[in-house]
DNA sequence: CGCGAGTTTGATCACCATCAAAGCTTGTGG
DNA sequence: CCACAAGCTTTGATGGTGATCAAACTCGCG
């Protein structure tokens, strides 16, 4: 199931679909956006902190991630992407960048106009509503991950984000079953979590001991998914997957 | 400065005014906003993790937060709201809490209905998107708590804190040059920081020690703020309170 | 085949959790 | 107005999770 055939915005669409009963010309409006497409390497930052853009970012292919750094060069990943999300839209309200964007794999995304997205919420004032929820969920991954972060340990903690993603990457129609591609490291991985690399590394291993993991290059299959689920004291919740559609 | 004689929805109004400039009849929709105001006592539950409210709560006096649990009944505050916030905005959206809200101090909160805001919404465009930023500004205070949290020791997370709360309070004209209430306990910063309660008091020391804060009572004084800004790693950027109006 | 990025391992140490108990404050009722 | 109780703050001691440093190993890739 790869992506390549599509039209870059399908899969956001596909996903907005499932909270969401869109009229035939607003599901059109969506479609007939103006997407710039581009491919990217992995590690490339596609926006920055103090950035003022005039456009938004759509993940087609691929993983990217949201960054902060601290004075000392500490770097704490606040959130990962997958294809379907729109990791700035924030961009549209609030001017200037509070965070760094980055791939952390190849990817190819699009590049949707601040002005063309007002229009569209403008003339399709229901599309507003569905594309605020969409920050109100990102927003809600952040609060989930602050608790996990906060209060869970680093075991643990890495067990919620395998199924988070895992759940992440179905919803897009990604992952084939207990499966999914994983293409990130573990210096990522530690510093999603809040770990050194180090003790990352360890953890892993002690997961996939306790076989809750198995890992085969960048794929990663999880062999019982309500022990991983225990493990990592996980409640989809929060994903706001399953909820009936927003008036 | 108490806020005993005004109305319940006017530090909302202020703060939102300072960076948008509101139509005059925008302004008087929100004023004319039907408004249920309640007093509550400290430690009181608002709404509920699993609740689906019909109405959303504005903050008109007090503290309160916002925090999760996990399944051992570890406690993390995922956020702390000052007069003129409203914690729960998401809740126009998102239909069922992933999050529970609760008093810290003795507060008034005001109640607006969901239908009351959507109507609002409808008529007046451009205060959806007043609503909609103040939404990602909290998502953008969770990312920087993200970081605080994950990068930074327990002290240098306390003095950021301490700044945060020093500025958000100041926008809304509370707090008298450097000095703010804080009517919170040590237990519910340890919460907040992600710390043991007997971690916390001793960076409490600590910092009162190196003279970044002085406490007496439930007041917080800062004789020397650049000194506390550096300890703390603090820059304001991410509470986007300077910016030019969203069109 | 060799380079570089990523992973793995070992050893030491610091920050902070945890447990336990004693002082302190604040509000409430007698 | 005082006494009591409950909640909050403070202190001490011990131990664990995970950071840090250093180096070897693996693997994909040009």
């Amino acid at each position: 199931m790869t992506a390549g055939s599509l039209s870059p915005n399908t899969l956001m669409i596909l996903k907005l679909e499932s909270i969401f009963a869109f009229a035939d010309e607003e599901k059109q409006a969506l479609q007939n956006l103006p997407i710039q497409v581009t491919t990217l390497k992995a590690g490339r930052d596609i926006v920055r902190v103090g950035d003022r853009p005039s456009q938004c970012c759509l993940i087609h292919e691929g993983f990217s991630c949201v960054y902060k750094l601290t004075s000392e060069g500490k770097r704490q990943l606040v959130a990962l992407h997958v294809p379907g999300d729109i990791p700035d839209l924030q961009s549209l309200h609030l001017k200037t960048m509070d965070i760094s964007l980055a791939s952390i794999s190849p990817c190819t995304v699009g590049f949707i106009q601040h002005d063309d997205m007002r229009c569209v919420c403008e003339r399709y004032p229901r599309l507003t509503a569905v594309f605020w929820r969409e920050t109100l969920v990102h927003a809600s991954i952040h609060r989930e991950w602050l608790l996990n972060n906060g209060q869970r340990e680093a075991y643990s903690r890495m067990a919620h984000l395998f199924c988070e993603l895992l759940i992440r990457l179905k919803a897009v129609g990604l992952g084939e079953g207990d499966t999914f591609d994983l293409p990130i490291t573990q210096v990522e991985l530690a510093d999603a979590i809040g770990t050194s690399s180090v003790h990352m590394n360890r953890v892993l291993q002690a997961l996939r001991a306790d076989g809750l993991i198995q890992t085969k290059g960048k794929q990663v299959i999880v062999p019982d998914w309500e022990k991983l689920k225990e493990a990592g004291d996980f409640d989809p919740l929060y994903l706001h997957l399953e909820e009936a559609g927003a008036a």
